[in-house]
RNA sequence: GGCGACGUGGCCGAAUGGUUCAGGCAACGGCCUGCAAAGCCGUGUAUCCGGGUUCGAUUCCCGGCGUCGCCUCCA
């Protein structure tokens, strides 16, 4: 049974199930303005790598993930850019899992869109102003915050501080509120931005009702789990809490949040400090699995920085693991080969334990070690079954090992020249077939087996 | 100002009231190899500072110093 850190109540316990054997996630998706960056990447990764290990171990999840698909923030670019806010949203949401896939992010079990629960959203606002929870103003619908009891539970701060940290930003619809922490569950559209009807004035609905509507509604009350990064813990998530608590209704059961990807002075990547890093671009110009092999050898909770250095030391213990994927490859295909029961009882465990991937690893690359000794001893039964176990273990954190895959016939026929050239004791021609071979991205291993190729 | 996280070897990063403080990357030596690669074996280097509790603290407590986050843009 896994245990995982719960912000609410700031202890580590037992995710519980609503329904055995059932567990209902929620996450909280992207707005599609912009193209996803690398914290967009460690949250999905993250919430990736927790579906997977869920699944692994017999459980059946559901994943909802909703699309924030009407903000200020794509009206405004679609205004600077003059054209229709559609064409931004669904080109971005286009890129989202184009990305997502890249990651080898499985896509969530159901994905909302705001602009489809704008109905739903309206009728629960009329709900929280009829219960007096929540009060129109000029500009739009206020959620009363001093009417929720526990307001900044998530926050771990009672109102008065909260407020009292505000310093001299300026209160958004200051005039208007009763008080100024309260939030936006509607605005009001100025004329030529998009808007639905509503008996408080046509407009929008505020980012922070679409994810309680949605989750209700998909999930039900009482739902098991909550999560997204540690940027959404305040206020979003509080806000959406309090609109449920508002409703006299029970909502996530469990509340997780995953840290920052922060930059090499150690500051957290953000959209106001311009230092984000284009997702798109890592992807690119690295092998994507080496985003998931950092983030694994990280805590989930903990901070991390991607760079350079480190995204290299993740691509070589990868390049480690598929040639040890490849050499297993004979021993693991007898098919009376079982994985290592006793090492996979150590990586629950250590799963268990608030998902601590790093020490999973550590047994991970531990096991491949003890592998290939035995291989090399020439016990290929213990070989077998220990590859075995770290083929399990892979896939219960999404990681995909490469083996031989398909090699172009030009390429196997430079490595039957060369193999051919090694058994002539023709070393100078084997030598530029190698280096030919590997002048062209291929990894080669010349052994006394014969060669073998991976890209 | 309030709330919180963190400070471990050359880099990244776990864990722990006590024999030798995981693991990855890098370095060095050896085995293997025609030579490499991969692999195996081995080596070196670390718990921010000062108090306290304790037989014993890196771990618990207090105080510093430092870094970072949140306090209504944010994964």
């Amino acid at each position: 049974m896994l245990s995982l850190y719960d912000t609410a109540t700031q202890t580590v316990r037992p995710l519980a199930m609503r329904e055995p054997g059932k567990l209902s996630i929620y996450l909280c998706g992207p707005t599609v303005y912009g193209p996803p960056h690398l914290g967009h990447g460690r949250a999905t990764l993250v919430y990736d790598v927790l579906r997977r290990y869920l699944t692994w171990t017999g459980i059946d999840v559901r994943l909802v993930s909703n699309i924030t698909d009407i903000d200020d923030k794509i009206i405004d670019r679609a205004a600077r850019e003059n054209r229709p806010w559609q064409e931004i949203t669904h080109r971005c949401e286009d890129v989202w899992f184009q990305a997502m896939a890249g990651l080898n992010v499985q896509r969530p079990t159901d994905v909302p869109h705001a602009t489809d629960y704008v109905d739903q959203m309206v009728s629960m606002i009329g709900q929280l102003i009829e219960k007096g929870r929540a009060y129109p103003t000029a500009d739009g619908v206020y959620l009363s915050v001093e009417t929720v009891d526990d307001y900044g539970l998530l926050a771990n701060q009672n109102l008065h501080d909260l407020v009292a940290g505000g310093g001299d930003r300026e209160v958004f619809g200051a005039e208007n509120k009763r008080h100024p922490a309260d939030f936006a569950l509607w605005k009001i559209s100025k004329p030529g931005e998009p808007s639905w009807p509503a008996p408080w004035g046509a407009g929008r609905p505020g980012w922070h009702s679409e994810c309680v509507v949605m989750s209700l509604d998909l999930l039900g009350e009482g739902f098991d789990l909550h999560c997204g990064g540690m940027d959404l813990k305040f206020p979003h998530h509080e806000n959406e809490r309090a609109q449920a608590v508002a409703l006299g209704k029970r909502f996530a059961n469990h509340w997780m949040h995953n840290g920052f990807v922060v930059d090499a002075e150690g500051e957290k990547m953000s959209k106001s400090l311009g230092n984000v890093a284009n997702l798109l671009d890592l992807i690119e110009h690295y092998d994507a699995r080496a985003y998931r092999m950092l983030l694994l050898q990280t805590h989930y909770r903990g901070p991390v920085r991607v760079g350079q250095d480190n995204i290299d030391a993740s691509v070589k213990a990868l390049a480690g693991l598929d040639s040890f994927a490849a050499r297993t490859a004979l021993a693991m295909s007898d098919p009376a080969v079982f994985a290592d029961a006793e090492v996979l009882e150590r990586f629950r465990n250590r799963m268990d334990d608030d998902l601590d991937t790093p020490n999973a690893m550590g047994l991970l690359f531990d096991t491949v070690r003890q592998a290939n000794a035995a291989l090399d001893a020439g016990d290929t039964a213990s070989a077998g079954s220990l590859a075995a176990a770290v083929h399990e273990m892979c896939m219960g954190l999404g990681l995909v090992l490469k083996t031989e895959g398909d090699v172009p016939a030009e390429v196997a026929a430079t490595v039957a020249a060369l193999d051919a050239a090694r058994a002539a004791k023709d070393f100078a021609t084997a030598d530029a077939l190698r280096a030919r071979l590997q002048a062209d991205g291929w990894q080669v291993e010349t052994t006394k087996q014969g060669t073998s190729v991976r890209r």
